[in-house]
DNA sequence: CGTTGGCCCTGATCGC
DNA sequence: TGCGATCAGGGCCAAC
């Protein structure tokens, strides 16, 4: 379940591989990881063979590869989305949908695989279009353009245009749940669901907790802990909860071992030592502490 | 317009 | 051993 610190990781992994590597040829194993791209997986080709890549940029959880010629390489990894590198296709088990063979300058010829095994991530080429401001679209590159597809996305906390007061009075201004709010990827990026319980989980807030409710302190104090929460998983080298997610290099992050809520039901709270709840929310799972995290009680009149 | 609920998708795992 | 049920959840979109 990459969130933004596995995206990080990610970009990070592949960046030294990136500016002036030629695409070569591309294989489509599965035309299913193209669907953010419009046509067919011929023109998803015909695109990208031959084009030179010249940085990878992130924003939230979207990573895209600037192409030349207004066009960029927009990667979303989904749910269980990973980008590997490699020598040859074969390495990378079943699951591979899609494999670009890179020439790089100077170095030998190299794979990048876009394995998949849920197919909620894909890959797609598209414009960049202009964001209408001068500073960074993203983390990788000075362009302020973004593609077309992830230019409705928010700013991310790692971002440094981003303004945590002028944030949290926009998160003040929503009617919904503040776990629903920090999900909101319009709002801000690159939260998931278990950053989301990490950090509410620091800030002793329930995931129904009515965001306009929050006092600017407060919501000033939850993106503190969103943005240590971020900073720690980028030093374990992201979360791994189960074998889906694999760093760049073939790697497991290793930061769910420093969970204290996320997958901890039936287990004592680290800080207070009651149970871990686990809870429906949004057709998913919430993790809570039943003592730190109470559900609100309803405003009276 | 803001908000909300539901759907997509597949393979690992579990219970019988 | 076989098989159906269950689960994971980000992003999008229809509906309210």
């Amino acid at each position: 379940m990459p969130e933004l610190p596995e995206v990080e990781v990610v970009r990070r992994g592949i960046e030294p591989y990136t500016r002036g590597f030629v695409i070569e040829s591309v294989q489509v194993f599965d035309p299913r990881a193209l669907t953010r791209h419009e046509g067919p997986s011929e023109d998803f080709i015909h695109r990208l063979t031959g084009s030179t890549l010249e940085a990878a940029v992130r924003r939230g959880k979207f990573l895209w590869l600037p192409i030349g010629q207004g066009e960029a390489l927009v990667c979303h990894l989904g749910m269980s989305g990973q980008v590997l590198l490699g020598e040859h296709p074969d390495q990378f088990g079943p699951l591979l949908r899609v494999a670009l063979q890179l020439r790089g300058p100077g170095r030998k010829d190299m794979v990048w695989g876009f394995v998949d095994q849920r197919l909620f991530g894909s890959l797609a080429i598209d414009q960049l279009v202009d964001t209408g401001v001068s500073v960074p679209a993203g983390l990788g590159s000075d362009s302020s353009q973004i593609p077309r597809q992830v230019a409705h996305i928010a700013r991310d906390l790692l971002d440094p245009a981003v303004d945590d007061r002028q944030l949290a009075t926009t998160i003040r201004r929503k009617s919904s749940g503040i776990k629903r709010v920090l999900l909101d990827q319009s709002v801000l990026s690159g939260v998931g669901n278990i950053y989301a319980d990490e950090a509410l989980w620091r800030a002793k807030l329930h995931y129904d907790y009515p965001a306009h409710r929050l006092s600017l302190t407060k919501a000033r104090e939850l993106l503190g802990h969103l943005r240590d929460v971020f900073a720690q998983a980028l030093e374990d080298g992201g979360t791994s909860f189960d074998w889906q997610y694999v760093n760049v290099n073939g790697q497991s992050g290793y930061f769910s071992q420093s969970l204290n809520a996320y997958g901890q039901a039936g287990k004592p709270c680290p800080r207070c030592g009651r149970i871990i709840l686990r809870e429906p929310f949004m057709n998913r799972s919430s993790f809570r502490c039943s003592r730190c995290q109470p559900r609100p009680r309803r405003r009276v009149g």
